[in-house]
DNA sequence: AATTTAACTTTGTCTTGCAAAGCTATACTT
DNA sequence: AAGTATAGCTTTGCAAGACAAAGTTAAATT
């Protein structure tokens, strides 16, 4: 019916579900945007980036233009990895309303 | 492109996202067959069911047959907050996967 | 009376989210 | 050159919450 178990904690948490979501509608997102787009706190959203960069879904990319621009974005296997939880919400979306 | 912030935090952890899949799935559940669906410990299960309950989303029956039977079920109130919660779901899936 | 089972509570641990404040480095202003 | 502003990051502290394990209560069976 469904499967909880594949419903991978470091992607389903509130915030980092948001950033996954966003990361997967562009090649790629600065620190800016994210902040403005999720209105996370600067020390929440830095320590959410980097779970799920350590978990290897995140790449990060650190230039300086004008101002220091730091950029984020999938890592394949963040792609997948967001792919095989969103199987779940449909799943959950298809058990609870069939 | 999808509001987090409706995203009801009692129905988001994983124990009870289940929970509330299972209940709408069924017009009621007893607590063993929640358990063994779910394969959540006793202690862990009350828990949740009672935040559920608590939050107006569970209503529970106990009875005593042969043995003492606790149900649950979906309360008018739990059905749209977790319709609610499935419109987001859709939501995350539509913009990650446009 | 003793045992079993359902459901619940208690206890303790451990993790985690989160905000606020502070830090560092660079660029801009005067 | 000195001061200010901004980006990004770290640290600190707290509070909430998940979870397991063990203990408790009540009813039914043996």
């Amino acid at each position: 019916m469904f499967d909880l178990s594949k419903l991978d904690k470091t992607i389903h948490e509130k915030g980092r579900l948001g950033i996954m979501t966003l990361l997967a509608t562009r090649p790629s997102w600065n620190f800016q945007d994210l902040k403005a787009e999720l209105k996370l706190s600067d020390g929440n959203l830095v320590t959410h980036l980097r779970t799920l960069h350590q978990g290897g879904y995140v790449a990060i990319t650190k230039e300086m233009l004008d101002r220091p621009q730091t950029s984020y974005a999938l890592t394949k296997k963040g792609r997948k990895a967001f792919q095989g939880y969103l199987a779940v919400l449909e799943q959950i979306v298809k058990a609870a309303r069939p």
